[in-house]
RNA sequence: GUGGUUGUGGUGAAGUGGUUAACACGCCGGAUUGUGGCUCCGGUAUUCGAGGGUUCGAUUCCCUCCAGUCACCCCA
């Protein structure tokens, strides 16, 4: 228990952090070339705010949220996910009275309370991008691109990018009901999980993997068919400006989102090696949220991309970069007269910006020879009784094995000039 | 929340109802005086996920729990 992490959870340690690295910097980078700027939101919010913002009865909200009751009686949740509390710190701080449309993205932990699987976890990480204030298309084609150029940037390939509208309140109701017209006869032999959908979301039938309720849903009305006028035209002007850029996609009439705040534009970029979570980010535009969550009606729009998953991809791509812990220096230190001029040594070496270490385990010489190797060391400096009598020390190149003995007022330069160079 | 599957040292893994639980890698130490990477030698699990039960006796059989893993649900 004691020496055990929590369910769903995962310690990320130095063998592996630089894959984190790796990706955290590409989401930077691609975000200061697209323009969005960075923002940290807490990792827990009012539960409110997730009850509102993502729906009541939603699968997250209903059985996926890490709720708890602070001291003072505040009912607290971990976040789900980051849109909503983005929406809530763009309210809070009035943002859209800096500029019209804010441009944002965040890096994180997220919590859901599932049960763990392949690219499934209760603590997982999150690159977000949202884009609050206006209704243009252009951003929608931007947020797309954003996310396909991020996954790409990295070297991804066989990606799936799957695209939707889904409506607004004007015309989703009109195809749910005709929706639920089509299945109504058809209710009683669909599976038990559709039948639940039935009522809850409909929508949701198109997607079973039921072969059986794959068949019965065939020849059911795409949503497509049924949007409003305004729905159907930014639809077209989001496929028209994808095509133009070059941005392949696939319509994917069936594409539903799990969280209520999504309206029209609909997205979700699949990685199948990845299995039964292939999905590697995932987003739309939420037109109504802001409005929801207590501002005036802004339209917007974002995406998530799951880091664990994109990891996955990488790794089964084997694309993760191999990180060099190589030092440039290790100072070898011989018997106790030496410890305290080695760790002068070393401090100076430092003091230069020359990767250095020693050991502190007290071990033979020969014992930090091997460590000096397995630091994967470029130089080591020797010093002991006889060199600390000498005022000099012993400096060896790892991978020539020369060595040679240095007075101890110049090594610190002799190493500069050699790994500085 | 439901179902399948697995659980032996730091890691990958053999194995059996009964004296000292293979092997490989890793790690630690050594191969004459203060020197790495190769080689060789030695040391590395009072214990087989945890707790019960069956048994003269269980790591091996049964139950419960916990954890990993995969799938459903859902999602990134």
């Amino acid at each position: 228990m004691l020496t055990t992490g929590p369910r769903g959870t995962k310690d990320i340690l130095p063998d592996t952090i630089g894959q984190w690295l790796y990706v955290e910097k590409t989401v930077r980078d691609i975000c200061e070339l697209y323009g969005y700027k960075e923002i940290r939101t807490p990792i827990f919010e009012h539960t409110e705010l997730f009850l509102r913002g993502i729906g009541e009865t939603t699968d997250v909200v209903e059985k996926e949220m890490y709720t708890f009751i602070d001291r003072g009686k505040r009912s607290l949740t971990l976040r789900p996910e980051n849109t909503a509390a983005t929406v809530r710190a763009y309210l809070e701080h009035k943002l859209y009275a800096d500029i019209a449309v804010n441009k944002l993205f965040y890096i994180g932990s997220m919590f859901r309370y599932d049960r763990p699987q392949a690219g499934r976890y209760r603590e997982f990480h999150q690159f977000g991008v949202e884009a609050l204030g206006t209704l243009n298309p252009a951003i929608d084609a931007e947020i797309i691109m954003l996310a396909v150029q991020f996954l790409k940037t990295l070297g991804l390939n066989d990606l799936k990018l799957a695209l939707n509208s889904v409506g607004c309140p004007n015309c989703r109701p009109v195809y749910r009901e005709r929706l639920q017209e089509f299945f109504r006869d058809k209710l009683e032999v669909l599976c038990s999980d559709c039948q639940s959908r039935y009522d809850r979301n409909p929508m949701r039938i198109l997607d079973c993997k039921n072969e059986h309720c794959k068949e019965l849903s065939m020849g059911a009305p795409n949503i497509t068919d049924c949007l409003c006028d305004e729905c159907t035209d930014h639809f077209e002007q989001v496929k028209s400006l994808l095509t133009e850029a070059g941005i392949e996609f696939e319509l994917d009439p069936r594409l539903v989102r799990g969280l209520d705040y999504y309206t029209k534009t609909a997205f979700e970029i699949q990685y199948a090696p990845l299995g039964a979570q292939s999905a590697v980010a995932g987003g739309g535009r939420y037109d109504g949220l802001i409005e929801e969550c207590g501002g005036s009606p802004t339209p917007a729009i974002g995406f998530a991309v799951g880091l664990e998953r994109v990891l996955l991809a990488l790794e089964k791509q084997a694309l993760l970069p191999g990180v060099s812990q190589a030092t440039d220096v290790f100072v070898v230190a011989l018997g106790v007269t030496a410890q305290k001029p080695a760790f002068k040594l070393l401090c100076d070496l430092r003091a230069k910006s020359i990767k250095a270490s020693m050991d502190f385990a007290g071990r033979s010489l020969k014992a930090q020879m091997k460590q000096a190797n397995k630091a994967m060391a470029r130089y080591v400096v020797m010093l002991g009784e006889n060199e600390v009598n000498d005022s000099c020390v012993i400096l060896k190149d790892m991978i020539t094995s020369d060595q040679e003995k240095i007075a101890i007022q110049e090594i610190v330069n002799k190493l500069y000039a050699e790994v500085k160079d």
